[in-house]
DNA sequence: AATGAATGAGATTTCATTCAT
DNA sequence: CATGAATGAAATCTCATTCAT
């Protein structure tokens, strides 16, 4: 085999998600990962520069997944109240089914240093993008109210997502988090106040 | 914490939030903080058992004295609506006004292990103990919605001003956090869409 | 004590010459070292910024301290004959009393990295320039030729007593080298050439 | 070495020169000699033993080229005086004209490990076994002194050419080298010392 | 003969924690 | 109570060498 294998590159993320998400980022020993991967040490370093390159890896390789699909689904919806719904639902199911990737995601990357976490929030942008985007389609339809800033709407709705996954995943996962997929549009939507 | 200076005991535990706030929980050294207090560095054994454990304690000092500044002004609101009001500018006022609280809170809590962070979320408990009190109380006045539960509205609450904060903070804090706190208490109350 | 140990210092620079003598300087492990001093390797780290630079500080006291018993010696000595003469005894003297300062000098030093070797020729000029000092006023009384440059010379003189004690310490050292010192006076001052 | 492709085992040897005169010996990664000789790793160990292994051999057959001219022309050459003028004539010029060679041989060498350096230092024994020769038949017939031992003069004649080489070397070639062959063939039969 | 992906021992350096003074 | 020098475990990364293809 002349080029190096697209399997180990494979094994060495799922590896690592899988340590990184047991012990967190700083304690996950690279000796850890390879042995997870059925790996030399040494053998990591061909397929990443260093660890912190292979963490920036891990999350652009599954969120790059993770938003394309998003991107496609999103598109498909109609409305723009279909498409906040689409990713609510997207987001929540996809925690759920990847516990690993949640985990990294939610929590262990804000472990990063001042830089690394600099550059994920690059990525993340690509996230944001795709929720002001609805927000701004629901606006111009006139859907959505216009007196609050897109922004502040965009960290509401991320923030809450954000913070139930997180809940979730500290509560050792011991409910269905997509189920609550309907509540959290509905919150979005109407807010908390009981309409008359 | 009775004996010993008390003196030196705040002084580290300031030289901590600093530190902290500054470069993070990881690459805070010891020997900085000890540096910064003016103090050895052994000597910071002699008040906290552990570099967790100073972590813990800074956590839990800020952390009570906002807390129970919280509850007093929560009790003295009269209204549900008033509470949330409240609750979201002490919030955002608090973090603008103490930006190494905001950084430690908000970002380096994640970079914890995983004891440290499961410690650290039950004195979250009593912060998310007010907002739920704040919801249960609207709910009962018939002014809050029935049909959705209060854990979901508290994490749409906690996320939403955590997130907020966090954004503000990686922005290098270039807008005021405060003025904020008008648009998502109406984003909390009314939701997104739009009255007719 | 409050004060970082003199003797520390000492020990770590002792051992250091012992192993880097024994073994060279890239097989001089930081630990073996430390061994060597009765020291944790982490104590050499307060002494010393890395590796690299407790060599430096290795040459720079030593052959500081034989620079200036040499300064000392060449300028007590009446003609530049004599100076030369006294040169040539400290150079072999010193390296046969000291064998591990004699192999890091002549044969260790030049193992280091182009930037390592750079730092240590600058300390090297020191040396170079006493002895181009004797050639300059040796020349000016009309005792040395002035045909050929200062610096020719300078390198005959210190490459022969730079191989000559390298091959003393390849050669186990089996004979005395210090007794070498009329002869080598003798070649300096008249060559070769057998006189008519 | 007799099979295999003979370019091949050239290529090798002359990337091995060209990277250890950029790099030095220890920082001469084998994967960089690959690349530069168009080779793959393991080829090389396919044509040496090991990496101490590919020094010697090449220093071996440059050294031995250049010690098989020398002692041609050395025995072309009439007199002692002429033999000892062409040998110091093409140790500068062979060393001006391969500068690979020259940083090779008279820095490189001396970073290897003590067992290599032992090797390479008998390889150096044919050298000078021909200095001494030259220096017997000098005295033989009465032009060189024989008040002092051949093997001291040998010294002064290396080391003195030693460290020109050196000197050059790491004066970054900015003179020429050869053109010093005269100063130091007088300084070698006549000495320092004013004739009157 | 040739390849180059894989190996894994090994070395430096950091830093929370201890303990003699 | 206070100090800060000393400790030493731990972790990343390198690179000569091997070996399956």
């Amino acid at each position: 085999m002349a080029k190096k294998s697209i399997d180990k590159y494979e094994a060495i993320l799922d590896a690592a998600a899988k340590i990184i998400g047991e012990v967190g980022y700083h304690k996950a020993q690279i000796s850890k990962i390879a042995r997870e991967a059925n790996v030399a040490e040494g053998t990591i370093y061909l397929y990443f520069k260093n660890k912190q390159d292979l963490l920036l890896s891990l999350f652009q390789k599954r969120y790059g997944e993770f938003i394309s699909n998003l991107k496609f689904e999103v598109a498909n919806a109609k409305t723009p109240m279909d498409k906040l719904k689409k990713l609510i639902t997207m987001h929540l199911e996809n925690s759920e089914r990847d516990r690993n990737f949640a985990q990294v995601t939610q929590i262990e990357l804000r472990q990063a240093d001042r830089d690394l976490r600099q550059k994920l929030s690059e990525l993340l942008k690509d996230y944001f993008d795709i929720i002001e985007s609805i927000i701004e389609e629901g606006k111009e339809q006139g859907i959505f109210r216009k007196d609050i800033s897109t922004k502040v709407m965009r960290r509401m709705i991320f923030g809450t997502l954000d913070e139930t996954v997180s809940s979730w995943l500290l509560s050792s996962r011991r409910y269905s988090l997509s189920r609550l997929s309907n509540d959290i549009f509905e919150l979005f939507c109407y807010g908390l106040v009981k309409p008359e």
